[in-house]
Formats: C-alpha cells, sequence, structure tokens
DNA sequence: GCCAACGTTGGC
DNA sequence: GCCAACGTTGGC
C-alpha cells in the first residue's frame, strides 16, 4: 500500500476472545492494546491516528473472523509491561529511556450483526489480497478502504459517521 | 494437539 | 549481512 494514500488509513486488530474479545472491549468502552511484541506490528501501531477505524477479529476460536469495530481512542505510546519483570511481556532489552514497545487505546464501536469469517473473506475475490490472507500471522495490519468497506457490508453492518 | 509459516536471534 | 536454529502464531 502507497505511504502517500490519504487518510484516514483502516486497520485490523487481532485478539484471542479468550484474552480480550469484542464483548469485553462494549463493557469497557476504551480499552488498551497492549503486548504487542512483533516489530511490524508495533510499527503499524506507531502509525495509527486518533479517530481511525479498525476491523475487530476473533484468532485462535471456532470459526475466526472479523465481529465489530472499534477505533484508535490514544496513539501509540510507551506500553508499561515491558518494564515490569513480573509480566508475561516483560523485556529485558527495554529502558524507560528507549522503550522498544508501543501499545494504542481503543474506544468499541459496533458488533457486526453476522461475524464475516475467515472462511468467508478466503472465498470473496476483492478480499484476495488482504494482508490477513497474504501474511496471515501479522497481529496489526493495514487495510485498504475497499476492504474495510466490503468486510463491513458481508457483516451486515453500516459505515460509521465522523468520528 | 499438530505443524506450516514466518519472525527473531546470534554466530560467523 | 547471511543464514541456521529456534520460538511463536494461529488455522485446522
Amino acid at each position: 500500500m502507497p505511504e502517500d494514500r490519504p487518510r484516514p488509513w483502516f486497520w485490523l486488530l487481532k485478539s484471542e476472545p479468550d484474552t480480550y474479545s469484542i464483548d469485553d472491549l462494549k463493557r469497557d468502552g476504551t480499552g488498551p492494546w497492549d503486548g504487542v511484541r512483533n516489530f511490524s506490528a508495533r510499527n503499524r501501531l506507531r502509525e495509527m491516528k486518533r479517530g481511525e477505524l479498525a476491523l475487530f477479529y476473533h484468532s485462535s476460536t471456532k470459526p475466526t473472523g472479523v465481529v465489530g469495530l472499534c477505533r484508535v481512542a490514544k496513539e501509540a505510546y510507551p506500553d508499561p509491561s515491558q518494564f515490569d519483570p513480573e509480566s508475561d511481556y516483560y523485556d529485558p532489552k527495554a529502558t524507560e529511556e528507549k522503550p522498544r514497545w508501543s501499545m494504542i487505546d481503543v474506544r468499541y464501536v459496533s458488533h457486526l450483526p453476522q461475524m464475516v469469517t475467515l472462511e468467508e473473506i478466503k472465498a470473496t475475490p476483492e478480499l484476495g489480497e488482504m494482508v490477513l490472507v497474504k501474511r496471515a500471522r501479522l497481529s496489526v495490519q493495514p487495510v485498504t478502504r475497499e476492504e474495510f468497506e466490503r468486510i463491513v457490508e458481508l457483516g451486515g453492518g453500516t459505515l460509521p459517521k465522523g468520528k
């Protein structure tokens, strides 16, 4: 995707629902997106702008797929768990002066009326170039506007207006 | 639970 | 800077 494409950009965020589900985010209103320990995913987090929309994807469940929408509530800041030796996400190479890992906050927007499964996405020709299909393991991904809108449509949802 | 794909580390 | 070894993700 060209870097000069106009804002807003669109995103896909993966979470295991056993860890943090769309229902958890709905309950919380705004939630932390932390624990990312992969450099490309982190770099994507750092590109995300407040107000931009993301597809909320449930991974490692049956079936996997997009279940709803959220938006960036707070842009990237240092993930405190990297400094905490007690945390699963502790990184001994990170220091307060030179943090390695970032997190964002996201705000709940909506559930899609129907989940859009990975199977469905793979079966939709216009979605064949999605990062989700091409680089399955990346947990924070860019999505084109067209892909975003197509998935919302497949899920029977409506595009949220404004910020 | 398996295992393919792929990201990261570290020796050279 | 390459690449083998190793670790992790995530669909199935």
